[in-house]
DNA sequence: CGCCAGGCTTCTA
DNA sequence: TAGAAGCATGGC
């Protein structure tokens, strides 16, 4: 399976930028760029050369699962270009990265790894993800798929004391439980509005404002929801003083990736600033 | 070593 | 009801 590029896709900025975990890069002697990871029960290796990404895997695979998780029918040039639009910072941050995609992630992984995050760096939340799967995951080719809610709900945090997630772990648990009972119905919240979903979510012991906007935004596809954690607030107040997240709009979850991503690449831009 | 990390819950005034 | 403290762990 070979993409042509100029589809607006670039491996190390979509699987790098901090919306997914389980990804990284093999470091080859080559020119091409390769990576690897695990989705939805399966592992994918992906090839990225000056102006194609080739997909390693069958044609069923692509068509029913990476397809949709790298948002390959959506137009992202229409999406940059209307974003482009509002304001010549958020045009210099989409030109700084711009084959950003929002992957279509399962909700549960999203919500799981968002609990992860908090309070917490993106190093260690790979790690701590890391070892979630290869405790508790079924083992397939190429790893570990992500533990299920079934699984996780019957156990108690110090069996997860191994993954060494400290605090968060009796967090899982306690959305592990909640959805497994159906107390928190996922499939309600992928057809329901966003005010539904930032309810429903917060429910959940540990999980607040914050880690439900980025499960909406990454694991329910709804595109308008705008995450704003330490990175985004300070980005918001120097970059965008005069605008709120509902100035951007349909796409602004996107616009918020472009943001976060540019601004954790340019630190410089927050020193001492007040 | 001390500060901080894609926050949230709990305590305090 | 706003604001601060506490939380597990480890990267830097």
């Amino acid at each position: 399976m070979s993409i042509v590029t100029p589809l607006l896709f670039d491996l190390q900025q979509t699987l790098d930028c901090g919306q997914a975990f389980r990804w990284h890069e093999i470091k080859a002697a080559s020119s091409e760029k390769t990576w690897e990871g695990i989705a939805f029960k399966k592992y994918l290796r992906l090839t990225q050369t000056e102006n194609s990404i080739v997909f390693h895997c069958s044609q069923e695979d692509f068509d029913d699962i990476w397809f949709s998780y790298f948002d390959l029918g959506t137009d992202y040039y229409r999406k940059k270009a209307e974003l482009s639009e509002l304001s010549p910072v958020l045009k210099e941050a989409i030109e700084f990265a711009p084959g950003i995609r929002i992957l279509k992630q399962e909700p549960w992984e999203a919500i799981c790894s968002f609990i992860i995050s908090q309070n917490n760096n993106i190093k260690r939340i790979k790690g701590i993800i890391g070892r979630f799967c290869a405790l508790l995951g079924e083992e397939i080719e190429g790893g570990y798929s992500f533990p299920d809610f079934h699984t996780i709900a019957r156990l108690e945090p110090d069996e997860l004391a191994p993954i060494r997630a400290g605090f968060r772990s009796k967090y899982i648990i306690s959305a592990a439980r909640e959805i497994d009972s159906g107390n928190v119905d996922l499939s309600k919240i992928l057809n329901s509005g966003i005010e539904f979903g930032r309810e429903e979510l917060q429910k959940i012991r540990g999980i607040g404002p914050k880690v439900a906007e980025c499960a909406l935004l990454y694991g329910f596809h709804k595109t308008k929801c705008f995450p704003l954690d330490v990175w985004m607030k300070r980005a918001m107040q120097i970059l965008f003083p005069e605008n709120t997240p509902e100035d951007f709009g349909e796409n602004a979850g996107l616009a918020q990736q472009y943001i976060f991503h540019y601004s954790r690449m340019h630190p410089e831009l927050f020193k001492e600033e007040g």
